[in-house]
DNA sequence: GCCAGGCGTGCGGATTTCGCAGCATCCGCG
DNA sequence: CGCGGATGCTGCGAAATCCGCACGCCTGGC
């Protein structure tokens, strides 16, 4: 059964407490299952229990322990992602942002607006790079001309706006 | 008209005909039923059918028909999403790119890397925008320096090493 | 008028999920 | 060394969910 995926690895009992060695790192880390599981996950997020179950070689109540765990812990999420398009949003835009003073205060503050699906500290010519998604060119030119700029400590923005989504994948760890 | 479904709301039948209006733009469009939903879906994304029936007024037959719709036209993709770092990728970039020649093509390319997570063309200093996501310094620079600006019609780059992701929603659509 | 197609409903039967013992292992401690 | 305590896996039924299918209801085309 789920013959190997890693070989000798995990097709032991014995196994699992290597495998779960904490390797350093901040984070609570992952063991190859838990992976494995996460791979499954990312391929259809709503496989059953018991067929993830074979692919990794664990029983399906072990399965269902470790996927609430990874989702209690915020590791993943299972969720719907949208092409934003279809849904009704024709407008994006990723927007550079300079700031003078407390850059994560900034991004805290871009990151409680609805429209700012995405915010990340960087090192560069920007401070801060923020993914805008709005219905339309009004919406877009409000946000970024009024919202953002408003908001103290931004001294600069450049603006991208987005002509064609090309490719969007979420299968970190399947390669 | 499927006379009423459950009083909620939209109760008014002649609602359905209307929202379902295909407001034309490009793709097939949504109604609001559809629009709910996914709603739904990105809450939990392995929420059970009958529950969404109850939410949006179908039954849980009818949700499941929507969605399996939903899915096979690409409209959406319920999948697992993870944090990066916790699933070993400790670095990552957002590329600007500048182009001579065919951009699509460039986006093609580069959209054929794993590494590649995001690929957007757009208007601006850039015409292209990349996400990269790697495990290690090692890793990144080889890709952005070796990698991309080894594909034809690349004329220059500019990277933006994230530092610290501050938001990332999946909600499009539940404002 | 009539048929084809799209969409929703209801209904059993197969699957899946869920909660709960029962074990085995590992770890800290007197 | 021996003893909890904690953790993680397994194996069950019982309950809930999923799935396929046979209709019925509109709508649009001919």
């Amino acid at each position: 059964m789920h013959s190997e995926f890693v070989a000798s690895r995990s097709a032991d009992p014995k196994d699992s407490r290597d495998a779960r060695e904490s390797r350093h790192g901040g984070t609570p880390h992952l063991d190859a299952v838990s992976l494995a599981i996460i791979e499954q996950l990312q391929e259809d997020g709503r496989r059953p229990y018991a067929a993830i179950g074979k692919a990794v070689g664990l029983s399906e109540a072990a399965v269902r322990q470790r996927v609430q765990k990874l989702l209690d812990q915020g590791v993943m999420q299972i969720v719907a992602v949208t092409d934003p398009l279809t849904v009704g949003f024709r407008r994006q835009a990723m927007v550079g942002v300079n700031v003078e003073g407390d850059v994560e205060s900034v991004a805290d503050a871009l990151a409680g607006m609805d429209e700012c699906e995405y915010v990340v500290m960087t090192a560069g010519s920007f401070d801060l790079m923020v993914e805008i998604v709005c219905e339309d060119d009004d919406h877009l030119l409000e946000v970024i001309n009024r919202r953002i700029r408003a908001v103290p400590g931004v001294r600069s923005t450049e603006s991208f706006v987005y002509l064609k989504l090309k490719k969007q994948t979420y299968m970190w760890g399947t390669r």
